[in-house]
DNA sequence: TGGAAATACTCTATAAAGTAGAATAATTCA
DNA sequence: TGAATTATTCTACTTTATAGAGTATTTCCA
């Protein structure tokens, strides 16, 4: 057993979102504005690189036709791997919400 | 902000789907069962008791009727904090995975 | 009554992941 | 060349994850 810590599928979902913009900066922003979650400005490549290192994501430096100022992008792919990772994981998170008791469902949808 | 981590909601919601029955050892069980994750005999306790500590779970020992041998269980059960941290996790959960860009769908929709 | 059997928890050490922020690098343009 | 811009690298620290040995509580029966 593997399952994907959250930061980890939040992060995986964040590449698929951003497709080709998906780059450190960017991938950060997209994480606070979905989720409100914050990172540092350097903080985002820590478990993105685990990401890589883990093969989940493949990264590469991204040049060619852009014109602007400022220090190359690094941009982020997912994998096959991360894919399949993702939809394992999504298929957990549905057992682990599946069936709960009838008065615990009460409680989780209203709020009381 | 201050999202859930995958262990805190698997475990939040095993002692719901426990009910009177959410004690360490059915705790693990029942989370291998969902999950297959796997907790060493006494590493169930430690995420639970961070949980406790946090505000999320409660906890007392359970005696009166049990005419068993062994030692007393120690029972937990969910607070409303911890009942409001799930629903603010499910949702959170449904942000990350709503709208995602057609292709992407297509890929974790289907294995390929 | 004491010890074996059953049941369940506590404690602790180590590895891994999360997090912040300062420092640095690469690029363009005047 | 150096200022402005954009983005990443590095790293130290905190928190969480994880395994497994050890211990505690209870009942039952010789």
């Amino acid at each position: 057993m593997n399952m994907l810590s959250r930061t980890e599928e939040m992060l995986l979902l964040a590449v698929c979102r951003l497709q080709t913009e998906a780059f450190g900066i960017n991938i950060r922003k997209e994480v606070e504005a979905l989720t409100g979650k914050r990172y540092s400005v350097g903080g985002i490549y820590v478990p993105l690189d685990r990401l890589v290192k883990k093969g989940f994501l493949s990264t590469k430096t991204g040049r060619a036709t852009e014109n602007r100022l400022g220090r190359p992008k690094r941009l982020f792919t997912i994998s096959s791997v991360g894919l399949a990772a993702l939809r394992e994981s999504r298929s957990l998170y549905e057992a682990m919400w599946a069936s709960l008791p009838e008065p615990v469902v009460k409680q989780l949808t209203f709020s009381g």
